[in-house]
DNA sequence: AGCACGCGTTCGTCAAACCGAACAAACCGA
DNA sequence: TCGGTTTGTTCGGTTTGACGAACGCGTGCT
């Protein structure tokens, strides 16, 4: 696994401007409840200057975001990957095999659920937390899902990826269907 | 969702020494690869100062560590949920139920995985990351895994989870089982 | 128009992070 | 036992991040 090489320098200028608009306050006012000076908040937003961890935990505290989401970059609708698709792992001993759906994003909150649906009633989930992701593996059974625009059907072993901060839905399409359900929150 | 206010000055110099030493190199050395002073990484490790993002960064690059594992404090037999156990979630409309089976330990970094075993193989997997945790829920079939001293069989819905850093084995019991796995490590 | 307020940037000062060198202690082979 | 190496810590000097004040600009109120 290669770890990023990148200074972080510009990352954390963009992350910083992006996350304080995202709150909506000014850059004097998240100064202010970040407890530091406002003009080195600014130079920060321009990109110069390489903050200390402190300063910079102030700021994540203040604006209310993981740390860590101030310093790595940020990442990109339904991603597919079909029973027995995707990069393989396997073992030396035959009869196993593994498969990376999706590398951990460093600092998401994953809550893990099992999902049972039974077709005809659709589940429509409203649109959580900004930046969120699911990730569902079907076990049993057929179902639809995704997000609205991009529904994509699954099958037994099949896996998806998609945003969970806009509108989607799951949908069994034959009895006893049941998945796993990962939501992965920042 | 509550943000981490503790101040990371200490966790930093915890996380400095334990990830240098897993390394198996000194200081010097570190420091060497890193590009910083050893005096400056010195006193990083006695928990004085605060470090910049740059230099943090180096070290994180140098130790070959996610940036985050840095500053992020670390986190801690098997666990089992039987298929239509544990707290569950009902819809309003019927026909669809969600179980939590593990709320996300805030930073981990969570992999999930497919797995594929025919009976006869054991999966027997060395020891990995300290304070990894291992998450399996059963699609099909049926399937002894755990700890070596704690192994647990599971059928389809059945949810375990234990500690990653110890050796453990995957066995299946019977043809065509396949389960999900998320490995999670801090 | 005139003034007052909030915005973000720029400048000079100070503390401290970072550096390089010098240091004592532990270790190892001759 | 004694040099040579490597360990990690400590000590001045330099660089630079953080601060507060002053600045220019735009807005809105009287």
């Amino acid at each position: 696994m290669a770890v990023d090489p990148a200074p972080p320098l510009a990352t954390i200028a963009a992350a910083l401007r992006r996350e304080r608009d995202r709150a909506g306050i000014s850059l004097t006012e998240l100064a202010r409840r970040a407890g530091i000076a406002k003009s080195t908040l600014s130079q920060l937003e321009s990109g110069v200057g390489n903050p200390s961890v402190e300063t910079l935990w102030a700021l994540g505290v203040a604006l209310g975001v993981p740390f860590s989401r101030l310093v790595e970059p940020p990442t990109a609708a339904v991603r597919v990957v079909r029973a027995g698709e995707g990069p393989r792992i396997r073992s030396e001993h035959a009869d196993f095999s593994a498969t990376l759906l999706a590398a951990g994003a460093p600092h998401a909150r994953r809550d893990v659920y099992v999902m049972e649906l039974e077709p005809g009633a659709v589940r429509v989930a409203e649109p959580h937390t900004p930046r969120s992701v699911e990730h569902v593996v079907v076990a049993t059974g057929r179902m639809r899902l995704g997000p609205e625009s991009d529904l994509v059907e699954l099958g037994p072993g099949d896996y998806a990826t998609f945003p969970g901060d806009t509108p989607h839905r799951y949908e069994a399409l034959v009895p006893g269907t049941f998945a796993v359900l990962v939501m992965e929150h920042p």
